[in-house]
DNA sequence: GCAAAAGTGTTTATGATACACCCATGC
DNA sequence: GCATGGGTGTATCATAAACACTTTTGC
């Protein structure tokens, strides 16, 4: 065991430990899954926990949160978003830490997180089939996960969960997923062709052995405009 | 100017500091309110602020939320939540504070303000009438009069503004001093008791110069099953 | 030619909006 | 009796929901 390191930063009171945890969603081919760190460090050694760590004293909330996500996972320049503070008194056994949590969303074709990761640290989970996590981060993870569901109704979210480009069946099968409930294909359809949320481009699938399905990408200026206008997106 | 006290608590690398500040809302009769605290200490002094301040390191933070409020506004017992937190780096010019914001709403009637507050100190200023705010308190001001626009859209919230009976009227009052725009009595009238969320008293205003309205209580069932299904209250 | 998914319209039901007058009460 | 706000209904319009078949493509 090593010796302690000198303890040079002094207090009138006893303060918190600052963290960030983040819980990364993506878009699989069925369904939901949010990235795991294998912590290799006590205490949960050898559990799975949220990437997150402790905010430099130096730098923004969300840049911490930047920073470890790219650290831990190698994901950058992703849609992040603050999601609650949790400040249990017991929720690290080891002190006193406080942990403002994000949630992200990514889309698994544009991120290469495996090149970037060291793969026995770090894995993608279905939300069915979590292990247990370290921490309070399976009451962080819930959350995020309701967050999300109760956000897509009424914003224009998870545009980041898809490829630039997409099919109109793709972006249903997203709001499927996260909203668990089927959804009707022509009233999907029209709803969100009739919204002007996304843009038709001239290309079409590739290598399915079925007919191909147009790509449309999102348009970012209809989205700022219904953004703003507190819009409803009830599907 | 008194010698410094001694620095016990020593950490191996610097921490931010911890506090949280709050946005009380209430409802006048004519508009939204918001609590503020001339501050006596520097920096800012003689400033208004949020009522806020640190979290002691055996507290949750919504522990230290209500404990501050009640200190200094002898405020207790309201409905309050979790709005944000604030992280920019220079947002106190001391030293780096993280600030956990919370947001308030309560009923002037009901509660004792003035009679626990150091009048000297405390205060209720209208949205449109603020003074200049200490620290970034403007911006999380603002953050939280859109938190709750947001929120009134799609969750009964709100009704902590009001008195335990109420009528329609003021109801409806609330709703357009929140939503910033007038509603049409039917219509309003229609859809609040056709979604079952007030309930009938026996009882009737009192002491007004012309014919006096029933009263309702917000119906704390409805509010329950309505909130978990994550319904829609566009009015 | 068949499997597999793409694409497309109409009808019905429900909820949102617009709108004006009589009623009860205190003074 | 008049001033003040309380209370009520209907017609129209817009959006949501329900629902099934034809088309295209790769194999």
């Amino acid at each position: 065991m090593r010796s302690k390191p000198p303890k040079k930063f002094q207090y009138e009171y006893p303060r918190a430990a600052l963290t960030v945890d983040i819980v990364v969603f993506a878009l699989d081919e069925e369904e939901l899954k949010v990235m795991l760190i294998q912590r290799d460090l006590q205490p949960y050694q050898g559990q799975w926990a949220l990437p997150g760590g402790f905010v430099h004293v130096d730098e923004t909330l969300e840049e911490a949160a930047r920073r470890e996500l790219q650290e831990e996972t190698g994901l950058k320049d992703i849609f992040l978003e603050q999601l609650f503070t949790f400040g249990e008194i017991d929720r690290d056994p080891r002190e006193r830490v406080v942990t403002v949590a994000y949630y992200a969303l990514v889309n698994l074709e544009g991120h290469d997180v495996q090149a970037s990761t060291d793969a026995r640290n770090a894995a993608w989970f279905s939300l069915n089939e979590l292990p247990d996590l370290a921490f309070d981060h399976a009451t962080i993870l819930k959350a995020a996960h309701e967050r999300l569901r109760g956000k897509v109704r009424y914003q224009p979210i998870g545009f980041e969960l898809l490829p630039e480009k997409f099919t109109l069946t793709q972006l249903q099968h997203m709001y499927e997923v996260i909203l668990d409930r089927e959804l009707d294909k022509r009233n999907f359809r029209k709803k969100v062709l009739g919204m002007e949320i996304v843009q038709e481009t001239d290309e079409i699938e590739k290598d399915v052995a079925h007919r191909a399905a147009r790509l449309y990408r999102f348009d970012e200026k209809a989205y700022e405009r219904l953004s703003k206008q507190g819009f409803n997106f009830e599907i």
